[in-house]
DNA sequence: GTGGCTTCATAGTA
DNA sequence: CTACTATGAAGCCA
């Protein structure tokens, strides 16, 4: 594989220069990351990310097999040093057709920035663009639950692809840290985005307890489509053609809008801060016009993240109805429309549940079900409860509680190891730092410590590192961090589930337990439900940000398949943790990533999980168990367990293990 | 079509 | 931990 700037040539004739749309600065004009041997070593020839054209997930099982005619915005990091010698800016790649006519803003880097607004996409492109992800006018204006679910892993992949490369300060635009927005922006004005039509009640696609953690987010999939302001509605559809009605409302507590009942929502209206009296318009006009016509109105409720204190949570919470309107005085002196919302009975529960798990959390309501208050008997630092509401069964089989991994024999990888010289933290960007330099120059994780990127093997900071405990280049090895539940099913056994809100992207848990080789697991009789093992054949999936030409996407290798430098095989039959009681789904919301840090001087390499999307509370963890290998070329494991798939995913396989 | 205006955002800093 | 502020973008509206 070729790396660099070589891969150019291989775009399609009349590409446009697609730093324009992200306005990328080349800022990496250092020598080649990896120094000659590490490489060889470790790497096997594989070269870092190239420069590829656009090509996000799911476009492979796209209508069109063509190769795209106009390439996608902005690949990150289109710019990198090749392999041979340094880049200059005078290698990036030109503008090739007419409409990119300020290239003189590349050349000269130190002008200044705030005379010229981002050009945006022309409209051409946005249609090419969004068909390479299967969105076509009818998706743009209708949803459904598979491409939201789609566009939301786009916007984080992309989002925590640019938060990557702001940390590292090979991309500036701006002095904002907003990746969301830029985000949001590439994606808004190349139309991949859903439920563009405004209406009136529930949307295709979103479920009522989808959670968000940006309000770009909420406009992706169309569920409130302004990017600040708390009511969305549209002109059209009132008894009177000039009426505005209230579509969605979003309660952020920017006012206090809470209510005992949490069926009950009081909502302020807007504007009016200044101290002057709010008027009728807007907004207010349509809330007033939803509360005469009785229409129903999305209520999103944002909440403070518990994780993250400076970022918020939106639940989306079902539909509720407008019932009275009032005007109080406010803070400031002027008047504020008051709006109070009642909740259309019948819905699943969101909003309520969550309100109930804080009750819970606090010790202030008891757990009905509850069985243990921590299942690891301290061995976590967060208590791991155990819960049945569902039948008698008093307790899972017996196991001893580790929380993390026991192996009598090392597990030697096939490179050298190293650890960094880092003062005080890794500082995403310093190639200085060898661990970073092993993560092929990448942080693996951003600041709040999440997972940017799927990679065959994430090297984190060791024992013998520098570094400080604190390093942010730790995440798999400081324990867990949500409270996680093991409750039983109701048709699985039992299974794992967290009361807290988990984002996309973060760390859940390690697969605890013995680390073991094929003989023992012969020994054992082949019928372990507790092994997991890396050998098994796993279904691949796009989640990195990762633009692809068509050909290479189509090729075996991806940097998101596995490639682990031995397998690795853990039971967790006797000990374990939390996660041996993560069951399969064939639609799964967790994956599993190799990390490999040093402990006593061995490389070790453990299997992390996380989240592949937002997970709601109480929503069951679940990943891809794979399926054994029939042939024999790792060891002769046929007569194993196989059970019925009860995961009720569209795209079940029907049997696992 | 366009530019102004409003807005229950965010992240970073004090 | 809260307050403050700089930057920001979607969509309504004139």
């Amino acid at each position: 594989m070729q790396g660099g700037l070589g891969q150019n040539s291989n775009l399609p004739s009349g590409s446009i220069d697609k730093t324009r749309v992200l306005d990328v600065k080349p800022l990496r004009t250092l020598d080649p990351v990896f120094p000659n041997s590490a490489r060889a070593t470790t790497f096997d020839g594989a070269c870092p990310t190239g420069f590829y054209s656009f090509f996000p997930f799911g476009a492979s099982q796209g209508p069109q097999a063509s190769p795209p005619k106009v390439p996608m915005p902005a690949p990150l990091r289109s710019f990198r040093s090749s392999d041979t010698g340094e880049a200059t800016p005078a290698e990036f790649p030109v503008a090739s057709n007419g409409e990119n006519t300020d290239s003189h803003d590349r050349a000269a880097p130190n002008k200044s920035r705030s005379s010229k607004k981002k050009p945006k996409i022309s409209q051409d492109l946005q249609i090419d663009v969004s068909s390479l992800l299967g969105i076509g006018k009818n998706e743009r204006e209708d949803g459904n639950r598979e491409l939201v679910n789609l566009l939301l892993m786009t916007f984080d992949a992309l989002r925590r692809r640019i938060g990557q490369l702001e940390d590292s300060k090979e991309l500036t635009l701006g002095l904002s840290k907003r990746a969301d927005m830029r985000a949001g922006n590439i994606l808004m004005s190349a139309g991949i985005r859903t439920n563009l039509r405004k209406r009136i009640g529930a949307v295709p696609g979103v479920e009522i307890g989808d959670i968000f953690f940006f309000r770009l987010e909420l406009c992706i999939v169309g569920l409130h489509s302004q990017s600040m302001g708390g009511i969305d509605y549209t002109n059209m559809g009132g008894k009177n053609e000039s009426d505005p009605l209230a579509l969605a409302i979003v309660s952020s507590g920017k006012y206090n809008d809470n209510a005992e009942d949490s069926d009950i929502l009081i909502y302020s209206g807007q504007g009016g801060d200044k101290g002057d009296d709010q008027k009728l318009e807007r907004g207010n006009l349509a809330l007033d016009r939803s509360l005469r016509q009785k229409t129903d109105v999305r209520v999103i409720r944002g909440m403070k993240d518990q994780m993250n204190s400076t970022s918020k949570v939106y639940i989306y919470d079902g539909l509720y109805k407008i019932q009275d309107s009032w005007v109080e005085k406010g803070k400031s002196g002027g008047g504020v429309f008051k709006y109070k919302l009642v909740r259309v009975p019948g819905q699943p529960r969101a909003f309520a549940a969550w309100k109930s798990i804080e009750k819970w959390k606090g010790g202030i309501a008891s757990r009905t079900g509850l069985i243990l208050a921590d299942l690891s008997s301290g061995a976590e630092k967060i208590p791991v409860s155990l819960v049945n509401d569902f039948d008698d069964e008093k307790a899972p089989g017996y196991f001893t509680y580790l929380h993390s991994l026991r192996y009598s024999k090392s597990f030697i990888v096939s490179h050298p190891y190293d650890f960094c010289n880092c003062q005080k933290d890794c500082i995403p960007g310093d190639l200085n730092c060898s661990c970073i330099r092993r993560n092929e120059g990448d942080f693996p994780y951003t600041g709040n410590g999440i997972l940017v990127s799927r990679k065959k093997l994430v090297y984190e900071c060791g024992l013998s590192c520098q570094c400080s405990p604190n390093c942010k280049n730790r995440v798999s090895q400081t324990g867990l961090k949500y409270r996680m539940e093991v409750f039983k099913t109701k048709d699985r056994g039992w299974g794992l589930r967290s009361l807290d809100p988990i984002r996309a992207g973060t760390f859940i848990c390690e697969y605890a337990g013995e680390v073991i080789d094929r003989a023992r697991v012969r020994w054992n009789g082949n019928n372990d439900e507790y092994v997991f093992d890396t050998t098994r054949i796993y279904q691949p999936f796009k989640w990195n940000y990762e633009p692809k030409l068509l050909e290479e996407a189509s090729s075996n290798d991806s940097s998101e398949d596995y490639d682990i430098p031995s397998p690795v095989i853990i039971s967790a039959k006797n000990v374990g943790n939390v996660a041996r009681f993560m069951n399969h789904s064939c639609s799964p919301n967790v994956f599993w990533q190799p990390v490999l840090y040093e402990e006593n001087n061995q490389p070790v390499v453990h299997i992390s999980f996380f989240a592949l999307r937002h997970i709601p509370p109480l929503t069951e963890l679940t990943y891809d168990y794979g399926a054994a290998r029939s042939d024999s070329t790792v060891g002769h494991i046929a007569p194993r367990w196989k059970k019925k798939c009860l995961c009720a995913s569209s795209k079940c396989r029907g049997s696992f293990g």
